[in-house]
Order: C-alpha cells, then structure tokens, then sequence
DNA sequence: TCTGGGGTCCTAGGACCC
DNA sequence: TCTGGGGTCCTAGGACCC
C-alpha cells in the first residue's frame, strides 16, 4: 500500500506561544530573540513582511524595537516546551503513529486513511481549539515531499494551512517551483554542487540526475534524497523515545569572563542540567567532555571514565579536571560547553556492578534530588560547585514574558 | 558593544589485527 | 629496486536539521 505521511508544524511557533496570553499582540509584529539576547530566531509574518530576516543580531533591529514598532521576547523555553507538550499528546491521542521530530514539528502515518486531507482540517481545527497555535499540514506519500506540502500550506494563502502532494501532476508542478537548495536534506554545501552540476530545481535532480553518479558524489544520503523526490519512501518513521546517543549542554555568557571560579561555576551547572536530563531517559555515561571558547580559540578535552555513572558529583568531578588541564589564564572567555557520551542503557550496565555497594546509595541520592527540582522548581537544590546566584556569567535575558503554564507565581489571570 | 543551542547521521582515515 | 591485503573499530569533523 502507498504510504501517507504529514507534517504538523506550528506557525512561528515560539512569537505564537507569547501570542496566546497576549491577545493585544494578535496583529503586532512579534520577534523572539535567541539566548542572551543574541538574534533573532523566530518572527511572525508581520515582522516577516518587515524584511527583518532569520538570524539577525538584535541590535541591528533596536531602533524598531525603540520606535514600538516590534514587539520583541526573549526564548522563554519553559513556555514553549510546554505548549508543544499539549500539542503532541493531541497528535499521539489523534493518529496511529507519530514522530516528534522537533519543538514545533511532528510527522505521523497516515497510510490507509480514506480521506487524508479532511482528517488533517479536522486535527488543525482541534490544535487551535485547545491550545490556541496556529498549524500547517502537508500530506504526501513521502516525508521530503510533506515537507514540501507543508511549506506551500504555510506560504500560499488559499490553501488554509492544508495541503495535499499525493498526485503525481501535482508533485511534479511542485518540484518544478522549488529551487533545488529548499529541499529538505539540501544545504548549501550539496546545494552549490548540485546546481554545478545543472541541477537547480527538485523536478531536475527527481527527473535527470543519474542515480550511479548521484550515489558516487552525494553518498547514499544525496541516493535516498532523490528517491524521496520520486515518492519512493525511504526515510521512515523513527522512534520518537528512542533514546539520546549524546547529551550537550553549552551557553554562551552573558558577560565575557577571564576568571577560572566563574568556568568552573558554568560547567558545574551544565553538568548537572545534562546529568539530570541522563537520568530522565535512565541511561549511564562513560564519556564526558568539555569545551571553553574565546574570541580565537576553542579549547576542548574528552575524559572516559572507569565506570559508567549518571552521578552528578562524579561528573562535575571529570569536568573540572579536565577544566585544570585545558584552563589558559589571561584569556576572555566567551562560552563554555559540556556533553555526555558514550551512554547506556542504567539496566544494562548495572549487572557488572554488584560488587559497588555505593551505587545504590548514588542512585537514592541522585532520584532524590530530581524529584526535589521536579516538585520545587529547577535549581531548588543544587551542588556547592554550582555557586550562588548573581553569576557574572548567566545569561541575558532582558525580555522575557512569564512561565504561564509552567510555574505557580507567573499563572496569568485575566481581570 | 552586541551574531544561539542541541541534536543526528555519515564518511574518511587512522589504529590495529591477522 | 623492491615493501600485502583485508578486515574491524573508533573518532573527528562535515553537513544538515530546527
């Protein structure tokens, strides 16, 4: 049987997450800024038809800003995770299978369904009604081509936020509109050789491009693109609680820092803030690296560990060890990071430790203080090494609208 | 003066072994 | 003047995504 998928995604998904508690800004153009401050990384339409592009730093739009003209956010991630939170659980609730595949992003199966395009209406309708974001669905029988759907729905006005890709006319119109570098999976890397080759729309590299050449100087990820371009599926619905491979966590600093105690301070909280995210998904580390970045270099240093261990004391203990060996006094640092790799399965692992009486007692310890920060907040309790409040290092965030849904103190009420 | 953060997948190439 | 071949595993880094 031919396969249907379809793309959910949620329209200017973080500024419409401030919209929902702001029904003054339902027509202002919105912006929402990166951490610290740094750039813009969402826009609502209006502030689209401004010209203000994806990416640009914030201080090129200020005076905007100044004259009222924007309204402007700083992230504010515990409200959207959890508005995408409520969105899934209606997608898992709605449709057979379906895959997370980002904050604002989901695709399901809809194979077999009688009248695919109707359901997608019905679920948009539904989303808006209990959560009050605004969604585009893309249907097609592969997920390059719902992606394609999905941007046209978005884009094209008549189409009321629904479209459906699953003719093999309607396809090829499509393909030939879209320029080869806004195909899902094409970057700017593969986009430049592909159009050297002549290859400049997704009609061309679906119709003409020859599959041996293809293979040889795009690899099979360029082969499987393709073959998605011809409605042949090949890149499946992944499991959405597969777990991590790898856990990072990294900011750059509010203020620029020279000082090794204010390091040392910032990778202890992002290790514990990766430590615990380990733990929600029950898995050991045995890697954990480090990276420290100036204006001109990054310093980096990977450490293994005897044993695996979710524990956050002896992960903060890897980190700043490997912070002494990397650490160059008289340099401004800018940003510091951490990632957990080289992680297991807590259940597979713990077998080889009957002899280690102490791990019981981590593991107490360690469910202890999750649940704490889970019941009380984040950071209600934390690690000496993490240090007080008023870092020098924290973040800016100078904008940022309340937790709405997500904390007691910042529950909006409406007069 | 000011430009984010968190992921995945894939490949080339080195290390190592027989 | 000549210096094997085949395999696996691991890792760094590129490319891409939102």
């Amino acid at each position: 049987m031919k396969k249907i998928f379809a793309l959910i995604d949620c329209n200017s998904f973080y500024c419409s997450c401030e919209r929902v508690f702001r029904a003054d800004l339902k027509t202002k153009p919105i912006v929402v800024l990166s951490n610290n401050d740094g750039c813009v990384i969402a826009r609502t339409q209006e502030a689209k038809n401004m010209g203000i592009p994806m990416g640009v730093p914030f201080f090129q739009i200020h005076e905007l800003y100044k004259q009222n003209k924007i309204e402007v956010f700083s992230s504010n991630f515990s409200l959207y995770t959890d508005l995408s939170q409520r969105i899934m659980s209606i997608l898992k609730k709605e449709c057979p299978s379906v895959q997370v595949y980002s904050i604002d992003e989901a695709f399901v199966e809809l194979t077999g369904l009688h009248d695919p395009l109707s359901f997608a209406y019905k679920l948009k309708k539904i989303i808006y009604q209990k959560v009050g974001i605004p969604v585009s669905i893309g249907i097609a029988p592969t997920k390059v081509l719902a992606k394609r759907a999905n941007h046209i729905a978005k884009n094209e006005n008549h189409n009321q936020g629904v479209f459906s890709l699953l003719q093999n006319e309607d396809i090829n119109v499509a393909l030939k509109q879209t320029n080869i570098i806004d195909v899902w999976g094409v970057g700017k890397s593969l986009g430049q050789r592909l159009s050297s080759l002549k290859i400049n729309t997704a009609y061309d590299f679906k119709t003409y491009a020859n599959e041996k050449l293809i293979q040889r100087e795009f690899t099979k990820v360029g082969l499987k693109l393709k073959h998605e371009l011809m409605g042949i599926s090949c890149i499946e619905l992944l499991d959405p609680y597969q777990e991590k491979k790898e856990i990072s966590h990294s900011r750059s600093f509010g203020q620029k820092t020279y000082h090794k105690k204010d390091l040392q301070e910032a990778l202890a909280n992002f290790i514990s803030t990766a430590a615990a995210r380990l733990r929600t998904q029950s898995s050991l580390c045995t890697e954990v690296s480090i990276y420290l970045k100036t204006d001109f270099l990054t310093l980096y240093e990977k450490k293994k560990l005897i044993n695996a261990t979710h524990d956050t004391r002896l992960l903060i203990q890897a980190a700043l060890q490997s912070l002494e060996k990397i650490y160059l006094p008289q340099k401004r640092y800018k940003k510091a990071g951490v990632r957990l790799s080289g992680l297991h399965s807590s259940n597979e692992l713990q077998l080889n430790f009957f002899d280690n009486t102490n791990l019981l007692k981590q593991d107490r310890l360690m469910q202890t203080i999750d649940k704490i920060n889970h019941l009380k907040g984040k950071n209600s309790i934390q690690f000496g090494a993490c240090g007080l409040n008023n870092k020098t290092w924290s973040m800016k965030q100078n904008f940022k609208s309340p937790c709405y849904t997500t904390n007691w103190e910042e529950l909006p009420y409406f007069f």
